[in-house]
This record gives C-alpha cells, structure tokens and sequence, in this order.
DNA sequence: GTATGATTCAAACATTCGTTTGATTCACCG
DNA sequence: CGGTGAATCAAACGAATGTTTGAATCATAC
C-alpha cells in the first residue's frame, strides 16, 4: 500500500493546517500524526510547498468540477436563476464540512482562510486553482445581472465570495455570537440563509446604470 | 523620548504583521525596521504576544469608538436607517486603509484577516476587544430589522462582517479579478458598493416570519 | 558632578524549523 | 533464490526562531 501514507500525510496536513494555520503547522507534528516518518513528507512531496499544494488540490479539483457541473444544470432564465447559481457556487464547499471521509470537514475552514492568506505563494498557488471556476460564474454573472455594470458585478461577486468564506473560515464565532443559535456546519440552514441574503444584494438596482 | 522607540516598533510590527502575516514576521524583521534593538519587543511589550496584543489594541480602540460615535448619530426610525448603520461600521475601517499617518494603511489588511486568525489566542484577543462594539450593533439591528427573528438577524450580521472583512484583507483579488476596475482602496467606492449590496441583503424578507 | 533608574546594546541561550543523508527494510519480478 | 527499485527509518544538518542576560549608555534629579 504504497497509497496510504500519502493519503495519511494529506489527511493529517489538512488537519492540522485548518487548526493550527499553514505555517504553524509542523512536518513533524504532520508526520507525527500520520504515522509517518519525518522523511516521508519530503520523500513523497518534494518540500513542504508541495504538500500544501497537493492539499489544495486534492479537494479543489473535484469541488470546482461539481460546481461547475451544477452550475450548467441551472436554467440562467429562469425566475429564481440567480438563486440556482448561488447555490450551485455555496453548496459544494458547504457540504464538503459535513460529508464523507471525516477529513473534508477541516478543508473548508482552510480553504476559507485561503484568500487571506499572509503567503503569497500560497494565494497565488490557490487563486490560479479557482480562476477557470471564476470566469464561468463572472459569465453567468453577465447573463443574470445584465442591469449591472462588469465593474458592479465584479464587485459584488466578491461580495458573494467574502461572506461565504467568512462563513466557512468563522463558523466559530457565529456560533459565541448566538449562544449557539447558528449552526454553520448545518449545510442547508447555512444556504438557506446565504442564498436569501446574497440574491437580495445581487438584486439591488444599479448604482450607475438608469435600468 | 522614549516613546519613540515603542511607536516604531508598534508601526513596523504593524506593517509585517499586515505583509507576512503574524506569526511569519520575525522580531528580527520587526526591530531591524523599527531602527531598535533585538531585545527592545521584550523590554517593552515583554514576549511577541504583547506585542500583538498591543497592535491590534492601538487601533481597535479608536476604530470602535469612532464606530459607536458614528452609530449613535443614526436616526434609526428614518427610512435609510440601514444604509446609516450600515455606513457607521464600515466607514471608519474602511478610511483607516487611506488616511494619516501612513502606517495605519496596513492595519486594514490586518484586521481583515484577523477574524480567521488560525492562532486562537489572536482570536480571543481581537474578539474580545470588539465585542462590545458588536453588541451595540446588534441591539440596532434589533430596531432597524424588526421583522426578522434573532437568528436570521445574526446571520446577517455575520455576513455583513464577511463581506466587510473580505474586501479589506483581499483587495488585491478585486483588483486582479477586475483588471484594475474595481479599487477596494478607494474608500468612498468600496462604501457605496458595499452599502448597496448589504442594505439590499438585510432587507431581504424573512425565510420564517410571515412579516 | 555624581548617583539613580530607565533604556539600549551585543551576545548567547535553548528550541524548533525544513531539509538531507545513508543505511535499512519492504514488495515484487525475473 | 537473488536482485532491483521503491519506501521507510534514525540521525544529523544548518538556519532561524523567541527569549534571556549582563554590561554599556542615556537622561534626569539631587
């Protein structure tokens, strides 16, 4: 099984990066964890930029592919189409916090401190991960808002992008600020929630155009 | 003047904080930039963490004066109310990144990033500095948004807080996104832009209430 | 001018970091 | 069985980290 430390030091990494930050996070607390040698991260990686890299990416190929693939299911004329493509762009890293293999869960809280992240190598290594997915949803965006300028629409696409990664990266302090009140780890409730939030704001009429 | 040496390390610790992130400025960096001496953080701030401490405390301290000076002045039964408060919160925050004496331009970046901090101690100590900030604001919101429940109310803080926090710490992805279109440092822009999007949220109807 | 306390300084402290090395173990195929 | 390459291992590498130390320097007041 050659796999299984290389899943295991991806697994471990992903933990531990969500936790204690990229940069906090030591090969040998990683290793530790893994059940791995010290040696191994570096044997199977390369450095420790190429673990980082390979944890990106491991989750965010399939999370952009089923975005993408929900957001081609959404009918861009509809009445509701921009709720259809806000929850085809929220739902995916959502559920990626609830579901399966135990260790996705930690990934949205990293991915949602990914934007911010101090590292530059970083932010690029996962901007260029996520642009292909930006520039279908920027032309949905274009289909659904024609009222608004490309620099209204641009604006409030990070909008979008802010308040679902404040979301993901600070569920722990929506949840001191309700006593428990919000629950942002239960993936519908959160969509819900987002999804009527964020359509108003896409709504709002145009600060410049006349329509 | 030995308040000299205690504002320059605060102001370069401030600027490589915002740069590189906490914990990856050294204090090395920082009193090399500050013009000081190694030892000087642990003489007068007495361990890193005092020094952090008292980044974010120089400058939250005002800020959330400011925030509450502005909120008091709102007329929250005029029709604009939301758009008064909402300009109360993001205002001071948002100028900071423009004005004065020049270091409190990184400050923005920095409190962007902090609610995500992946130190917990960073954490607490910004959450607890802002938090009776956040307690005044809720308690308008309480007025200004009657029609939603309290859970509703506090999602929408929070997503008001993401968007906020991501259009400070990630202006550089605006402005990559946008070809150099949109200029998050142009306070006055961002305002009107985050404004018309978050008002229109808030206002969104309630997903429980029949009202 | 000299004594006193605050401040600065160069140097070293013990840890920890990511990375490298060379030997050892393992699985698999001829 | 013997051999070949991948995988793992303990150990050490050099560099960087936050912190501490004790002497040197400064300003201030008597």
């Amino acid at each position: 099984m050659e796999h299984d430390t290389r899943e295991s030091l991806l697994d471990a990494a992903e933990a531990l990066f969500s936790e204690h930050g990229i940069e906090a996070a030591s090969l040998r607390q990683i290793t530790q964890q893994a059940g791995a040698n010290l040696a191994a991260v570096n044997y199977h990686f390369g450095s420790k930029d190429g673990l980082v890299q390979a944890v990106f990416a491991r989750r965010l190929r399939p999370l952009n592919e089923e975005r993408l693939l929900l957001l081609g299911e959404c009918n861009l004329e509809a009445d509701d189409a921009i709720e259809q493509v806000l929850s085809s762009f929220l739902l995916p890293i959502l559920r990626m916090r609830r579901e399966r293999p135990e260790g996705i869960r930690d990934f949205g809280r990293l991915m949602g401190r990914a934007y911010s992240e101090p590292s530059e190598k970083v932010r690029e290594m996962v901007t260029e991960e996520v642009r292909p997915s930006i520039d279908h949803y920027l032309e949905a965006f274009r289909i659904i808002l024609p009222n608004l300028d490309e620099a209204e629409r641009i604006w409030r696409f990070h909008f979008v992008a802010g308040a679902m990664a404040h979301t993901i990266a600070c569920n722990h302090m929506l949840e001191r600020l309700s006593g428990g009140l919000c629950q942002s780890t239960n993936p519908e409730e959160a969509l819900g929630q987002l999804v009527t939030f964020l359509a108003a704001g896409l709504r709002a009429p145009s600060r410049t155009s006349s329509n």
